[in-house]
RNA sequence: GACCCUAUCGUCUAGAGGCCUAGGACAAUACCCUUUCACGGUAUGAACCGGGGUUCGAAUCCCCGUGGGGUCGCCA
């Protein structure tokens, strides 16, 4: 603590003017008489003891106790303020205790700190969470004690898990880089939190310097908000769409090389991420998908035995033949195909679907046709031959 | 328990007394597209928490209730 001189020298002042005092009710005591309120159903609080009031007489101070210094609130009326989001909160002294504003050791707290640290910066505007609602009048009070000036508050409401409740460590995420690690792009996280809690009339996807120009502290909203993945799902996939084919190549390998796996001797990570882009919601799921092309690939048992039938395998064979000479790009091997359709008498799917499971071990991907280019000549004979 | 905040489709929200027969988006459902699965396109269903006021008129203002959230530390 940098600034625990500017502290001491602010609680001496205050304890000089009057608006602080030593109080040694001591943290026994003090558990005593929170115990005792919370039986009678009463709001916990200090009960004033060490308060001076005119002609009262402080009880003897007790040796060897060192005092805690706290701050004399005012006893009557109220403290209001414009609350830039949820409007005017009014809140009655009669509520407020006198806290501790610096501990037995002598250390400031928190909502002394705060407050003395907005004043030196000459703060204008604080922004924060709804929980903070409570400090707000403690502080102003303080503030005016002191004599500065009161900055204008806003609280944001609360964002509340996907089932609802309160976000923990076991829901939602509590850190950003969770949302790098579940494959969710930056601006996806963004324009999805953005969304959340504020408004620009219908607008659903925006920049960050759409967000900037548009941002105002209007159109939050006063309420607490819940969580839903699944549009920050639908936003990722929006933002994958759009991103550029070596960025998302790179989160490929960058993702792929987590689970030991090396894309050096395949193909273009960018040329996968332009095949998969437009269908997957996030990164990870793109790099799942790149995953057969640089390993071996193994169907199970089930979706060989289901695909790669007697008939399957002949017609493979058939287009493996045909495959050996054609030149290696996307519209030819369309041709080679329909050849072995005709010559087999299979229909496309026929032959289509024992091609993928054959190639990456999944009855399903994009056109076959495009999986065969990036493939690659060599790993696409290769792969074949081993199960035909 | 006390105090504070809050309340429109399942979810995020538009809405600042008449423009609301309540709009958009996600999700859902159906259909179309299709070489499979996706993507995409089109369409449909879906809400003003309840009760009292105020007003010619209320989703919008006020009160009460109820639900949800928050705070009650010599933590931050």
């Amino acid at each position: 603590m940098q600034r625990m001189a500017r502290y001491k020298e602010v609680i001496g002042q205050m304890l000089a003017a009057g608006t602080a005092y030593h109080c040694y009710t001591s943290i026994e005591a003090l558990d005593a008489l929170r115990a005792e309120q919370e039986a009678n159903k009463e709001k916990p609080r200090y009960d004033g003891l060490w308060r001076p009031e005119p002609g009262k007489t402080l009880p003897a101070i007790p040796p060897g106790l060192s005092p805690v210094v706290r701050f004399r609130n005012p006893a009557a009326g109220v403290v209001a303020w414009d609350d830039l989001v949820k409007g005017r909160i009014e809140i009655s002294n009669a509520e407020l205790d006198d806290f501790i504003i610096a501990r037995a050791d002598g250390t400031p707290t928190y909502n002394f700190c705060v407050v003395v640290d907005d004043w030196d910066m000459r703060i204008s505007h604080v922004i924060r969470g709804d929980d903070h609602v409570n400090n707000t009048p403690r502080q102003i009070n303080l503030l005016q004690a002191l004599g500065a000036p009161v900055p204008r508050y806003g609280h944001v409401s609360m964002i509340l898990g996907d089932d609802g409740t309160k976000l923990s460590k076991r829901h939602g995420a509590v850190s950003v880089m969770q949302y790098d690690e579940n494959g969710y792009l930056p601006e996806a996280v963004l324009n999805y939190l953005a969304r959340l809690g504020w408004s620009h009339g219908d607008e659903e996807i925006f920049s960050l310097e759409q967000f900037v120009e548009w941002f105002d502290l209007d159109h939050i909203t006063a309420s607490a908000a819940q969580f839903n993945t699944e549009k920050l799902n639908w936003l990722n996939a929006h933002y994958i769409k759009l991103a550029d084919d070596a960025r998302l190549g790179g989160e490929i390998v960058r993702r792929l090389a987590e689970e030991g796996v090396t894309v050096t001797a395949g193909p273009d990570p960018a040329l996968i991420a332009a095949l998969y882009k437009d269908r997957v919601v996030n990164l990870n799921e793109l790099a799942d998908c790149a995953h057969p092309f640089y390993a071996a690939v193994h169907p199970s048992e089930e979706l060989a035995a289901q695909h790669l039938t007697a008939a399957a395998k002949a017609a493979l064979a058939d287009l493996r033949g045909r495959l050996a000479g054609v030149e290696w790009v996307a519209a030819e091997l369309a041709k080679v195909l329909k050849e072995t359709l005709a010559s087999t008498g299979l229909k496309m799917p026929q032959v289509a679907i024992p091609l993928r499971v054959a190639l990456l071990g999944q009855p399903q991907s994009p056109a076959i046709d495009r999986v065969l280019a990036v493939l690659g000549r060599d790993e696409v004979l290769k792969r074949l031959e081993r199960l035909v």
